[in-house]
Formats: structure tokens, C-alpha cells, sequence
DNA sequence: CGCAGCCTTGACCATTATCAACGCTGGTGG
DNA sequence: CCACCAGCGTTGATAATGGTCAAGGCTGCG
């Protein structure tokens, strides 16, 4: 398959960190559970890479050869059609692992958004350390099993959510996903743009923009600056999320 | 997390045919390399569950007590809004998984289509099993990141497809996930009333009638009876899926 | 035979997409 | 240091896809 979220906050007790040599802190969350002699046969096996914004990770279709681990910055998961329409399909920050697939190829693309580094293992490794440590399997399929929860979240979102829905709910499902950033309760960093936005929410650039200023006239929200909101109205956002006004 | 679809056919060699004495075969198809004395556990452990026509499985919400292997029927997995929109996230078969969550609630409900029979396991036993046997993870790992690649390819077609786009989509995936039904190849059975393949794919009934009709008309499929068509020219089939008409 | 449920078809409407113009902002080079 | 330009965002006018509302037909079961 794909991407792999972190799982949520009351986890993060059982991370490592700086578990991982090669690539630093955080890149191991994945693995909480892995004994110590197979951290250090990974951290043999792990590979910092860097990427530059808007630089390819993944590209659909491509043999898959390694998986990731994000360590810092944020990734766009997203797939196309022949016409060049695109569906973002997550967004992965530090400590989300991505890569898995079941046939030979990607089914999907991924490329950085911010500047971003990952912990890159190559695919014949991470299936020999599948074989030594069972408890990563495990690992896996809890972040599996949440990432395909928050799937179906995303497909009703699609499916049956007007626009306003649509957008108080990814605002709402954000901070969630930013562990690397502490924030304030009600401060949202949005690190990309509107476009993939609006890929991600199966609108269009302009609505989102429209629906962001409806929003802000109503005092729900308000810009700090472009790239960053401040929630003003939490339980009206949340009301809107579900359809009850 | 939720349903887990049968792997791929040329997985199908690597099925063990009635290994669950409680259920009947198939059942245990996701446990495909489990060993013998495991089977036999597990076979103590399961409960044939039957279901008639509508009547829920899983109810979203409620304790996540067990999981389940389809043996027969079919099931739809979806999700609601507060006011009664419904998604439908996916229709399950005879060999199929579902049930896996992460947190103590489904989040998700699941309900007969037609008459179904299941497998039922408890999950502290669940768990017990997949601790002695470490294979099992595996094959689940397998199969949801299979469901999770499917997952991306409707939040793709839910986001950014047309009507007709969807519909003819549907009409393609569709066949390969009944496996208990070996049809000729041009012949798909649709097991579910318009108003689920609506909710499935994010449409009204009216518009899925409405395209279905334009497909009739212009000599693509042809309605054998009301739960059964025949696609007449499966490359403009595959051609409207991705938005090359 | 009649009724209930499902499906189809038509007329109309609304949400959101499209097209277009303009404004802001940050970076670059003069 | 300023001015320009490119990229991104906003706003407005118009259009279209698909939704809503309504009526009628088919089918299968009691």
C-alpha cells in the first residue's frame, strides 16, 4: 500500500527517540517495541535522505524498492489521472512511515511539500528485519489499521460532505497530524498551499479560498498570516464539520 | 480500523478450503499459513454467525468485541452523517476480513446486503492466536495494505472523477471482488440496489440510473436483468473509468 | 390482483466548477 | 534600495454537473 500515519498522541510514551543512527530522532517511531541488537541492525540498514520542496519521493507505478520514514518537514501522498487531475491523498509528517505496497509497483506518488528529510530502508532489508522482529509486523498493522480508519473518514468527507463540511473538518483533523510542531491548542500551521488543499478536499483552488473567507467573516476563524489560522469559535467549527448548521 | 478485502485472485492457490470446522470453507482464507495445530485452535475458537437479508454486523460505536470472516453473501461497510447521509466504503464477499480497530470502538458499521454467513472470532482469542502465530499478522499486514491501496483509489475517484467516470469504475473493480462467483467475464452481477452503488460512490440514485441508462444507450452494457449486466465493449468501459471520453 | 419497494424519467434548481481579472507578497536583479 | 515579476490567493460573473422534487412504471410477493 502506502502511507502510514503516526499513531495518536497517547503513543508517543513508547517512542525512541534518536533510536535510528543514520537519520536522528523520531525516525524510529514506527518500531517502538524493536529489541536493541535489531535497532542496531537497522540503524545500519537506514539511509538519511533530504528533499527539497515540491522534490519527488515516490513516483506511481515505480518498482517498490525501499520504504520511508519521515523525520521531518511534510509530504504530500497523492495519485493522478491521465489528465493530470490529482487527488491528495494524505498529508505525512515526522514520524509517519510510507512505502508499503503489495505488488511490485508504488500505487501511488509522494513529494515533499516543506524541505523535508526521511529515513529511507531498502525493501529486501525491512522484509529480512520483518523476519527477525514480529513486534514491528505488529507496529505495522496497528498504523495500518488506523491509516485505513482515517481513510474511510476521508471518503465520507468526499463522498457526502458539501464544501464548508469539507473544510472545517480537514481544519479540525490537522493539528492531530503535526507532532512535530507543539502549537498552541488553537493556532493550525497549514505548510501547504491552497491548491493542495483543494486536492486533498476534491474542490477547487477558489472555493477553498471562498469557503475560508465565509469562515472568517463569521468569526470562526481568523488568518494570522497565510500559512497559519487561529480557531476563534472551536465548537462552531465542529459543528459545521458534521452538518448540524 | 475496518474491512480487509479478500487478496487477489492469484493469491487464491494459496487458500485452505473448509479449514474452519465451525464455518465452512473458505473461512480461514486470510490464515492461509498458519499451521495445523493453530488451525486447530482457531476452529474451537470461531462461531458460524448467520445474517439475513439488512440485518446489522458491526454497528459504529459499539465495543469492538469481535472480528469477523465473510463465508457467504455480501456485506456493506459504511459510515453516517448526523443527519443520515451515508458512505459506503466498501462491499465485502465470501473471504473477506473485517473487524480490526484500533481504538475499544468499530468505527464503522457493517450490515447484510443479501443473506450472508460469517465467521466469528472473539478478540481476546484473536489476539491470543495472533500472538502464537506471528504468520497471521503477516497476511493481515498483506491484506490491508491491499485495502488501503483500493482505499486511495476511491478517495481518487470520489474527489475527482464524474458520474460517469465513477459508475464505470465501479463496473470494472466490481468482478474481481466476488470471488465466490465465478461469472463469465462479461457478465457482472450487482448484488446491491441502486442506492447503495449511490452511496458507494458518492452519488444520488437518480444520477446512477441516469448514467447507467446513457451507458445502455450508447451500446456499452447491456442490463441482463435488474441485478445483472454484460458489458458489450469492455475498452470504451475502461476508457470512460479514466476520463479518456 | 394489488401493493410495496425499487427503478426510471423529466423538470427544475443549487452547489460548485470554470473563466477571468485583480491584488498581495516575496525574491531577484538592476 | 527599489522595482519588477512570478506565484499564490482572492473575488466576481457565468456555466455546468449533479442534486432535488415529482410522477410514473416495473416487478415480485402476498
Amino acid at each position: 500500500m502506502l502511507a502510514l500515519k503516526s499513531l495518536p498522541p497517547d503513543c508517543a510514551g513508547r517512542r525512541r527517540e534518536s533510536a535510528c543512527g543514520s537519520c536522528g530522532a523520531r525516525s524510529l517511531s514506527v518500531c517502538a517495541s524493536i529489541p536493541d541488537k535489531d535497532l542496531h541492525r537497522l540503524t545500519d540498514l537506514a539511509e538519511a535522505v533530504t528533499l527539497a520542496p515540491g522534490e519527488p519521493l515516490i513516483r506511481e507505478g515505480e518498482p517498490a524498492g525501499h520504504v520511508f520514514n519521515v523525520t521531518s518537514g511534510s509530504i504530500r501522498v497523492f495519485k493522478l489521472l491521465p489528465d493530470g487531475r490529482r487527488q491528495i491523498t494524505g498529508f505525512l509528517f515526522a514520524g509517519d512511515f510510507l512505502g508499503l505496497a503489495t505488488g511490485e509497483a508504488y500505487a501511488f506518488s509522494a513529494e515533499a511539500i516543506e524541505a523535508a528529510t526521511v529515513c529511507r530502508f531498502r525493501r529486501p532489508e525491512y522484509r529480512a528485519l520483518i523476519r527477525d522482529c514480529p513486534a514491528l509486523e505488529g507496529a505495522l498493522l496497528d498504523r495500518a489499521t488506523h491509516e485505513l480508519a482515517a481513510a474511510q473518514n476521508q471518503m465520507l468527507l468526499l463522498g457526502r460532505k458539501t464544501a464548508m463540511e469539507r473544510l472545517c473538518s480537514f481544519l479540525l483533523d490537522l493539528p492531530s497530524h503535526d507532532p512535530a510542531r507543539p502549537t498552541p491548542a488553537d493556532i493550525i500551521r497549514l505548510p501547504m498551499t491552497r491548491a493542495e488543499i483543494a486536492d486533498y478536499l476534491g474542490l477547487t483552488i477558489e472555493t477553498v479560498s471562498r469557503v475560508l473567507g465565509k469562515l472568517k467573516t463569521q468569526g470562526v476563524v481568523r488568518l494570522m498570516t497565510m500559512n497559519e489560522l487561529r480557531v476563534e469559535r472551536p465548537e462552531q467549527l465542529r459543528a459545521l464539520a458534521d452538518g448540524e448548521a
